[in-house]
RNA sequence: GCCAGCGUAGCUCAGUGGUAGAGCAGCGGUUUCGUAAACCGCGGGUCAAGGGUUCGAAUCCCCUCGCUGGCUCCA
């Protein structure tokens, strides 16, 4: 036999977890028919790090039947009762299951010929591929977490049925380990720390609208210079342009017929305006300007502009999903032979940006054609096909998502989880096809004929706003130095002391660093402590022996004491920690 | 938008039909201190808004707004 790796290992518990929890499902859905035996069954599957049931009960769960439930569970589960496979036939199957509505939807579907298995324990019997644990006694510690709602078969015109999630493990401590990280990633909430290190607020007089306080807009404004930064290297133009647009424009731009629900609209002299939801038809007026030899391209148009959607109520979350925003957006305009090399270089801009934020889970996914779409097929081909190139040219693994791309071209979008692990979109790269043709976009090619550019839409961070917000959770509030945005506080013992913090302080200033002096009449642990909580990456201390000799007690957020060093080598020390950007 | 929950002082929260509370923060004072919370005192409320039930509502009901967790959506 050979040896069992730390992988196989892995695998195992994982492959285990998964029939747990999703036995545990079935013992769920069987308290709730205990309990409501009218009860509609939809489906209970595991899930990454749990499951649920989705249920029809016209009674409304309560938190507190969540309880009941659970204890039945724990019954069932104490039981030890077997879980029984067995192959059923189609008529046996739509008898078994006549009280089953979505049961026999599910059966209908199944292609002819696949056998249909159930699986039972005690008297519940649920329609079923399988697989278990062989008895409810090896479900281990579980734990119901939460009630919400859910549309069959996710369909929102479909009825809402009612989900209950909860998680199982093999043991007592698994389970409140897991329980431990979630509230770990609570205290890195973004909308926490944000009010916590006055970063930003909300108030519900502009719902869904950040307002970032003069700290937050430190860090906002550090992330746009970041990106100015990379732009001058990688060859972009910065563009301004206006925020509100006669609707006109947005019929043009097919964003009236698409995208109205999601627009703020304004009426002004018995004129209708929008209020830009996205930069690309103003770039594009740009664009149509003048005439457009190849030599000009491609061109780059990027543009900070403030955006505004109008987001269904219920979607919005902190500053990951807000209603008022401005992206790192940019329009490339190119022939189509440059596309492969644009979309490249922007990628490569990209994974040097995340490179530097250490983001360690990035997905990312392709696009493909929708069912509703412009141009024709050779032209998607092309497309698809070209984007998918350049995922390979760089070797960065994605995954496929037929369907899912814009009604104007194939996309790469770049997922980062958040710190309870939803994933967020943050960086895209669109194909448009469609734009440059209704704006009659052209250049004059080589042999003098009028073409049409191809449009790359592309936005890095993304919106800055959940950039933030992902940042904020990625580092725990505690930044980098460089964006930081306090990077030291000078903390004079006594009273006596503060002429000489105010000394190193315009010392630090002279350099450009950002710091702040704590000259209350308060004791230093209390200055300590609450620089600590604001995540100040350096604390210099000072008091008579630093006065006397110009030096700084240097203490790190780490809680690392570097005692005393002079003035010169604590600017240094600061400076190069900002420099390297680590 | 849909389902559910929540909304009490700046923040975190207690208060389930009978006179609105605590800690922190804030303000005033005392203390001048060596690496994560000194001490004493004082203010602070349209109990989210509106309507209803009741002798009486933070508490029960209706409605609106906002927030949270999901679902759908994310052009």
């Amino acid at each position: 036999m050979p040896e069992m790796t730390t992988k196989d290992h892995d695998k195992d518990l994982t492959s285990l977890r998964e029939r747990m929890r999703h036995s545990a499902s079935h013992v769920m859905a069987d308290a709730v028919l205990q309990m409501f035996p009218e009860a509609k069954l939809a489906i209970g599957p595991s899930t990454e790090d749990g499951f649920y049931y989705d249920f029809q009960v016209s009674h409304p769960f309560t938190p507190e039947d969540l309880e009941t439930i659970e204890a039945r569970m724990r019954n069932t589960i104490a039981r030890g009762l077997p879980f029984l496979r067995e192959e059923i036939d189609r008529e046996e199957a739509h008898r078994m299951f006549s009280q089953q509505p979505f049961k026999l939807e599910i059966i209908d579907e199944l292609p002819p010929g696949e056998a249909i298995t159930i699986y039972r324990h005690g008297d519940f019997v649920d329609l079923c591929r399988g697989p278990h644990v062989d008895s409810t006694g090896q479900i281990g510690a579980c734990k119901l977490l939460s009630i919400a709602g859910a549309y069959w078969r996710g369909d929102e015109s479909r009825s809402m049925l009612q989900r209950i999630y909860g998680t199982a493990f093999e043991s007592q401590e698994a389970l409140e380990e897991h329980l431990k990280r979630l509230e770990e990633a609570q205290r890195r909430d973004h909308r926490k720390l944000g009010r916590e290190m006055e970063l930003f607020i909300f108030d519900p007089i502009a719902p869904a609208s950040p307002f970032f306080l003069p700290k937050g807009a430190v860090i906002y404004n550090l992330l746009i210079e970041y990106v100015r930064g990379l732009y001058q290297r990688y060859g972009y133009q910065e563009v301004i342009t206006p925020q509100v647009y006669s609707t006109e424009l947005w019929k043009r731009s097919g964003h009236y017929d698409n995208y109205i629900e999601n627009m703020f609209l304004v009426h002004i002299e018995e004129r209708e305006y929008g209020v830009k939801p996205m930069n690309c038809p103003g770039h594009a007026l740009m664009y149509a300007s003048r005439m457009r030899s190849y030599r000009d391209l491609p061109i780059r148009y990027a543009d900070f502009g403030r955006l505004h959607r109008y987001e269904r109520s219920g979607v919005t979350h902190g500053l990951t999903r807000v209603r008022t925003f401005s992206q790192d957006d940019a329009h490339i305009f190119c022939t189509p032979d440059q596309v492969h090399q644009e979309v490249e270089n922007f990628i490569e801009m990209l994974l040097e940006s995340y490179r530097l934020f250490q983001f360690p889970d990035v997905r990312v996914a392709l696009s493909l054609r929708p069912e509703k779409r412009v141009g024709d097929d050779a032209m998607w081909d092309r497309a698809e096909a070209s984007l998918e190139e350049v995922l390979r040219a760089v070797g960065l693994p994605f995954d496929l998502k037929p369907g899912e791309g814009a009604f104007y071209g194939p996309k790469i979008d770049f997922f980062v989880p958040d710190a309870l692990g939803r994933e967020w979109q943050l960086g895209t790269v669109q194909l448009d096809f469609a734009l440059p043709e209704r704006f009659d976009l052209e250049y004059i090619a080589e042999d003098g004929s009028q073409q049409r550019p191809v449009m790359v839409h592309r936005a890095m961070l993304g919106a800055i706003e959940r950039f933030m917000g992902i940042l904020i959770e990625h580092y725990g509030g505690a930044f980098p130095v460089w964006i930081a945005p306090v990077q030291a506080v000078v903390i004079p013992i006594a009273d006596r002391h503060l002429e000489y913090a105010r000394l190193v302080e315009k010392r630090l200033k002279e350099r450009g660093i950002r710091v702040e002096v704590d000259g209350r009449s308060e004791r230093m642990n209390l200055k300590i402590r609450q620089a600590q909580l604001q995540k100040v990456p350096f604390m210099l201390v000072v008091g008579d022996k630093e006065a006397a000799s110009e030096t700084l007690a240097v203490r790190l957020r780490s809680g690392q004491d570097l005692g005393p060093r002079p003035l010169s080598e604590a600017l240094a020390l600061i400076q190069d920690a900002i420099d390297s950007r680590a």
